[in-house]
DNA sequence: CGAAAATTTGACGACTCTCAAGTCGAGTGG
DNA sequence: CCACTCGACTTGAGAGTCGTCAAATTTTCG
């Protein structure tokens, strides 16, 4: 079956989280643990922008589900925000909150949101009684940690305008995983002001950046819409590998990895 | 009782893995939990400076714990090397191998160090029998992402300089969680090349930093040796404030806390 | 229409790069 | 013991990237 009809039923079936793991481990979920995490959501609610729904150092029991929408994780200093990540609809953006209890950062929305709470009451049911799911879970935390890691490099290792580019590239693969992305074209909140503070560069900066990346043909964002008039061609100008975010490709689990088989 | 004293007898009951954790949610940890986490590991081994321990791409079938030395976790790119972040003793470094399979990035050894081995199956054991010491493995793996998240911010904030002096401050500082550090003093196997890998710069620009730190009296580096002066100028001038490490502080659990107390 | 937000442009200075050359320190062979 | 060698460290010069300040223009929305 093509990765498309699988993304369809599952929003059927599972509506609120049938984006989870979608692209990645989703195909290791059984119906009965979908199903389960459909149930753990016990509400949602729709937000406007910039609102936030983690503050630094707050204690949080509840962990939020991205269902609809575009959200920003960042950490403030003297000097204004600086983003870490972006999630998109389908990632677990707090989870990580269950284990870690006060966060060290912030999670905003950016545009209109629709959100799924899940107590941590019933991460604990899934701790205890649930581990393949639990690995799961613990596999999506890390996924972030990943995309950290590669964003440190891309932070070390370009300029302003490829890393744009490199945030532009990584949201389109991102969108397709979870079904939503088109091949030459992506639909974002973010502002100019947004992509300086997830570029680590100043608004008058991210701005002569788009300007380069329009007149160089690579890619032509006009609030917050992104035209790419050829993938390969930014994948290469940022230096984009999309392995680290573990969707098909060299680093995701084959049949022969789960035997336990060593190469 | 002080918390020397928990690391003392810490390490005499329990000398591989005693430092896991410590300063932080070891504590909540009771006697069988430090015992199955022991015995755990079912080889240890020497190793000598820059040897790979874990490779992009590679199958993983068992985690490693850094039971005495320093470790480096990179991601490589045509430029060389980037650095991602550090490990000291007591660092389940590779613990989301676990989860993954397959990691992004290498983790090589920076000097001489003392590894411990622990099992994909005797991870799973735990997932499946211990939710609490599970949950203890995954708050392991989250401190590493809180880690990336405090760097990412480092970058787009701070010049070169005074990331090196945050380096410098939180090492220090990790040092000390796990017992081995001095208020004055760090002893690294490091090389101003690696301070470069690790600070995003060159070489030539990671020597200038040194020079610059020795001068104002912030930090003098020798052949990896730091000495450190005045640790509350250091922090000042390296803006580091440690909650991200999630020890004692704004961000650890308090009692109240566990006692699922919403304030 | 008018106000606020977002975007654009110019000028100048600071940070960091590369290239190139030179110095220092520890170990090695004669 | 000394000369040699190799890696680590140091220094200088010129160029590119990026920041700040300041101002103008365009878009959005009530």
């Amino acid at each position: 079956m093509a990765r498309g009809d699988d993304h369809k039923i599952d929003l059927r079936d599972y509506p609120l989280t049938g984006r989870f793991l979608a692209g990645r481990m989703r195909t290791h979920m059984n119906a009965a643990e979908k199903a389960t995490m459909e149930s753990l959501i016990v509400e949602t609610r729709d937000l406007e922008a910039n609102q936030r729904i983690v503050h630094t150092g707050k204690l949080c029991n509840v962990s939020t589900m991205l269902i609809e929408g575009f959200m920003i994780r960042s950490l403030e200093s003297e000097q204004g925000r600086h983003a870490t990540s972006m999630h998109v609809p389908g990632d677990f953006v707090d989870l990580h909150c269950y284990a870690l209890k006060r966060l060290d950062h912030n999670v905003d929305t950016l545009g209109p949101v629709k959100l799924g709470f899940v107590p941590h009451e019933a991460i604990t049911r899934v701790m205890n009684e649930q581990p393949h799911l639990a690995r799961l879970f613990w596999f999506s935390t890390l996924l972030d940690a990943a995309i950290h890691r590669e964003w440190i490099m891309k932070l070390e290792q370009l300029t302003v305008p490829r890393r744009m580019a490199h945030i532009f590239a990584e949201l389109q693969y991102r969108l397709v995983l979870v079904g939503i992305g088109q091949g030459d074209r992506l639909e974002t909140p973010l502002t100019q002001s947004d992509l300086g503070d997830i570029c680590g560069c100043s608004v008058v900066h991210a701005n002569r950046a788009v300007a380069q990346l329009r007149s160089e043909g690579l890619a032509d964002f006009q609030r917050g819409t992104v035209t790419i008039p050829s993938l390969p061609a930014l994948h290469k100008y940022a230096s984009f590998v999309p392995d680290y975010l573990y969707g098909p490709g060299k680093l995701s689990l084959s049949p022969d990895d789960l035997a336990g088989k060593t190469p």
